[in-house]
DNA sequence: AATAAAATTTAGACAAATCTAAAAAATAAA
DNA sequence: TTTATTTTTTAGATTTGTCTAAATTTTATT
């Protein structure tokens, strides 16, 4: 039998190893910010992951995820974001309303339930937002991409992911029918705001704010 | 936003459920050896369940569910059971070893969820191992479920449920032709050793024992 | 270097779900 | 109808995850 966390430490490795890819370093704070919780709470989790040795900790000093920390967050991230795809592929869900499903559908703990329903997908690489999937060994394709701010003027590109993925945001992109797949391109940057306007093909005009921009990659062949 | 309860709460109230199903009444000590638990745990929740109107309790004086927490019920027996079927029909799991998932699948939240995926499997009526499947406000159809033994003579009727579940039997009834969905008559019983005699469409008669009769249930429209 | 501010941890509490051991009530047997 | 047995409930603990308020440590500012 495979050790199994509670869905609420499993939700605590994740956005450890979430704030350790953006940033290099995790905090306290950063923490109980991200999962919504006190500071005094988080540090009762580090040190229950600490016991468990999922976490590299040292009180003040700071923490990081250990390596088994690190492969137990991949498969939940594994997890939800097959699931994702599943409500958006199969279930014909928006992709901005999956993410709340899919985070308890990712603490289901049956591996082979979840290597079946890989198998059922056809082994997507990316979920409905673009984000890389892992495979059963943990391991992700890496694909580089810019975030629209950097996408040169008139140059044809596809969306390929999406930062902040908060329902605000992608209720924003839904409205502007930018999802993941889009062909566009950047017309105008207006220096004033860093506003942007852009153009898809058969549509009128639209403009996003340097927030939204920030947050939309894309990928273009660059020659 | 409907009320959500905790998997250990629903857990109970099925349990419950099924112990008023097949007995009229239900004691403390029936909960305690279906959930596995102690009968203190069980008064425990009984108090908790009250306080919450599903349970109508009087202390020493017995219990039953009230009508919400029927519907309660109902709808977590709703959600195993399809999940059930999408894991046998969709990720080709065998029907024996869908049970334990689907008592984690149940308790994921969203009713939307749960009505496109009844859609997506095509609103199926009853589960892997032959039981209906609440619609979903919470209404099954009530066909007449009773073993071979008990099916009239030439009443059309179509297999839905196994008791015995043993790899022996199953093998059995695949050598003849019989499972899940098969249509069958009896043709005759025989007095001397309950035998009984079978047709299936395009086929000929097969024999069964009393053995194998008591376990393979039928249904039939009762008119 | 001394002080102020911010981040982090501890102390002590609480709710949920469970347990063991003991008490109380209901039921069965003598 | 007493007495014995079984069932059910209570009392008091324990574990997990959370919280507030206070203490401690680190970091930033004079
Ligand atoms: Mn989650
Ligand atoms: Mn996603
Ligand atoms: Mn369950
Ligand atoms: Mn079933």
């Amino acid at each position: 039998m495979v050790p199994q966390y509670s869905s609420s430490r499993e939700n605590y490795l994740k956005a450890i190893f979430h704030l350790q890819e953006v940033h290099g370093t995790v905090t306290t704070n950063d923490v109980a910010s991200e999962m919504q919780t006190r500071p005094a709470s988080v540090t009762d989790m580090l040190k229950k992951l600490k016991a468990q040795k999922l976490l590299l900790y040292e009180k003040y000093k700071g923490f990081k995820l250990s390596t088994e920390g690190r492969k137990v967050a991949l498969q939940i991230i594994r997890k939800h974001r097959l699931w994702e795809y599943f409500l958006v592929e199969k279930l014909r869900f928006g992709w901005d309303e999956v993410h709340e499903i899919a985070e308890e559908l990712e603490h289901i703990g049956s591996k082979k339930l979840i290597d079946r329903l890989d198998e059922f997908l056809g082994f997507p690489k990316t979920d409905p937002h673009g984000d890389p999937i892992p495979d059963s060994q943990g391991r992700w394709t890496l694909t580089r991409q810019v975030d629209l701010l950097n996408l040169p003027v008139n140059q044809q590109a596809e969306v390929s992911g999406i930062g902040d993925q908060s329902a605000e945001i992608l209720e924003l992109l839904n409205h502007k029918h930018i999802g993941l797949g889009t062909r566009l391109e950047v017309k105008k940057k207006f220096a004033f705001d860093n506003s942007i306007e852009l153009k898809i093909k058969n549509q009128s005009p639209v403009t996003i704010s340097e927030h939204v921009a920030k947050n939309v990659f894309v990928k273009y062949d660059d020659e």
